[in-house]
DNA sequence: TTGAAAGCGCTAACAT
DNA sequence: ATGTTAGCGCTTTCAA
């Protein structure tokens, strides 16, 4: 213990040449297997590498090949259990294929984010993936694009980059349609922040569905900021609103669009006395752990956002080398894969019934 | 749209020079004030650096300057709140340097942690952050060490291997004379697995706390392994048991190892009819949102969580090109910073009433 | 104050 | 089948 300072130096392939008695061109064919090497030699070469234990510098390889093996990927808050799935599923992707994730958590700082765009083009990341946040970062993006660094959009679409996203409306449809089958008429909704593709195309999704089977009401749309508090909040005016209206006007259930709110909902519920399931009916869309550890238990819609980092990691390093997969990408969705047949597999978006709507509605 | 394929080249430091008139050399030193150049040539290169859109190569930088600004960070589960709070410590302080991290999520499995610590010695990483797991990877780690990448453990230790950690004891302890001051004597606890650190200098915290007020009882303690599924079923147990005691013998409180495990618990207590905390208090340790999400919210101890990784984050980044600190931080623990003043600073480890402690016992 | 040259570790023509 | 040479983009002696 304590072999301060005397760091060893690291061992290259020119060492490994030298104690295998080759040139290093040969080491490195040897190593790589990128033109015939005699077997013999390549045994010694081999050996010798396991012997000094070496390894090689991805950072000279990348400078030589052009081509680097890790991918940034940004998101505005890894705690987020929406971004951290997404994550989990890029770094799965991309483990698979040997890229690396270099992890850029803005904390929703714009400054923080253009520092970190900065930073992946200096590490010459073959591609960023940009997940989620609506910052006016529009302008960047695109310069990052046309200067030859790739860019994903994840769950965003921005005209001209090349975007994956979900069906956030047929989530949002699915999860109306399940409280209607249970004989629910007047449900409330919860929405995202004002600037979200996704707490847009949510609230599009549950108003067509509404609307197709007539029972919209906008007066039943309450505002929310996709977080807990936030949810807790709107439930506050639900609950309010319902002691102002007629019986036969009452919401009888409550879609949050998004997880968080619906656990942030069902806690106002409950602190308020309401009994849920059986006075009302609460539901979210996301179908993260969250809506299972609370009691009771909250239905759902479960979001592939694991499947879907996957489908961008595997984009991302499948289209490493070839041409750029822009125009294939660029109108690509998931799971609908209308434009990519093929391509972009459907990932499935399900419901996950639970306590929360058990009963057979009102 | 579509200017597929055509992929502009890089802009390197040979550009600048040429377009500003000058050297390479002088490119460089003007750019990186690492000697002395007229003033007005510097502006002419600093103002084609701006022209070109240039960026420095890292990469290059990297392999000349033998140091890298790139640190790994690998964890069980980054989808953990435990693992993501320290994730995020890290990143801040790594990012306020100018590090990056290469985000390694082993999800548990052996393999993946391997092929991530060789990919991480192939990045040049100046330093490996790993956080958490009981794997049987010791050997591994030390070798990684001899051959001189610098590791540094958090929340664990394996002797001769730098380590940062929590006070474990100490909170449990916390939590612990916090039931107690309520009035409770029979405290059960739901403890970590076996071979985590973490989880057993919480269980000797915890009972030191109550040896010391006479109301240690072994038979009060149930296995758990730190998930929110085990604390429902070690909450079943307790349950069992306690319908078993005499009255005067039954717990009336639970202490959890941590925050999920509580909450598992809390959900089994509410779903056996149990009042909380009229009925029985509950506690856990840890601090996380989920806490204050769940009904009725649950009373923990909060860890400094971010802090810790921020700590950490620093050390890596101060010891970046001096002597190793190996001998400075191997005994280091946050808070107590006994063993290097100054050093370590002390974090704060928090008490966070909540309603399921609101009573005043019984 | 500036530039020419060497080299970080590696790979890929191009000989041999 | 193997070695020689050049060079990826950058920094840094060392001269001028």
């Amino acid at each position: 213990m304590g072999n301060a300072g005397e760091r060893p130096r690291r061992i290259t392939i020119k060492d490994v040449a030298r104690s295998a008695g080759v040139s290093v061109t040969t080491a490195s064919v040897a190593l790589r297997r990128t033109a015939p090497v005699k077997e013999s030699t390549r045994q010694r070469v081999l050996e010798a590498a396991r012997r000094l234990h070496y390894y090689p510098n991805r950072l000279a390889q990348t400078l030589v090949l052009q081509r680097s093996t890790l991918v940034g990927v940004l998101v505005p808050d890894i705690a987020d259990p929406y971004f951290h799935e997404i994550v989990k599923g890029v770094e799965a992707a991309l483990s698979r294929h040997g890229y690396s994730v270099l992890l850029c958590d803005t904390d929703r700082l714009p400054e923080r984010q253009a520092a970190y765009l900065v930073s992946l083009r200096e590490h010459q990341v073959s591609a960023i993936i940009v997940a989620g946040a609506e910052e006016q970062d529009e302008a960047m993006l695109r310069q990052l694009q046309d200067e030859g660094v790739r860019i994903v959009l994840v769950g965003r679409t921005i005209s001209g980059i090349p975007h994956v996203r979900i069906r956030n409306d047929q989530a949002a449809a699915l999860a109306a349609e399940h409280l209607l089958g249970l004989g629910h008429r007047r449900i409330a909704f919860i929405r995202g922040p004002e600037g979200n593709e996704a707490a847009v195309m949510r609230l599009e999704g549950f108003r067509e569905t509404l609307q197709r089977a007539g029972t919209w009401d906008e007066r039943l749309v309450f505002s929310g900021a996709f977080d807990v508090l936030s949810g807790s909040a709107a439930m506050g005016h639900v609950l309010a609103l319902r002691a102002r209206l007629r019986p036969a006007e009452r919401p009888t259930a409550v879609l949050a669009a998004n997880d968080q709110m619906a656990v942030g909902a069902l806690q106002t519920a409950l602190r308020a006395g309401v009994r849920i399931p059986d006075d009302m009916a609460i539901m979210g869309i996301g179908g993260i752990p969250l809506t299972a550890q609370v009691y009771p238990t909250l239905s759902t819609v479960a979001l592939p956002l694991r499947g879907l980092g996957e489908v961008v990691g595997e984009q991302v390093c499948r289209t490493g080398e070839a041409v750029l997969a822009t125009d294939l990408l660029a109108e690509a969705c998931v799971p609908t894969s209308a434009c990519v047949p093929g391509l972009i597999p459907a990932l499935p978006i399900e419901l996950v019934p639970r306590d929360s709507t058990l009963s057979s509605g009102c």
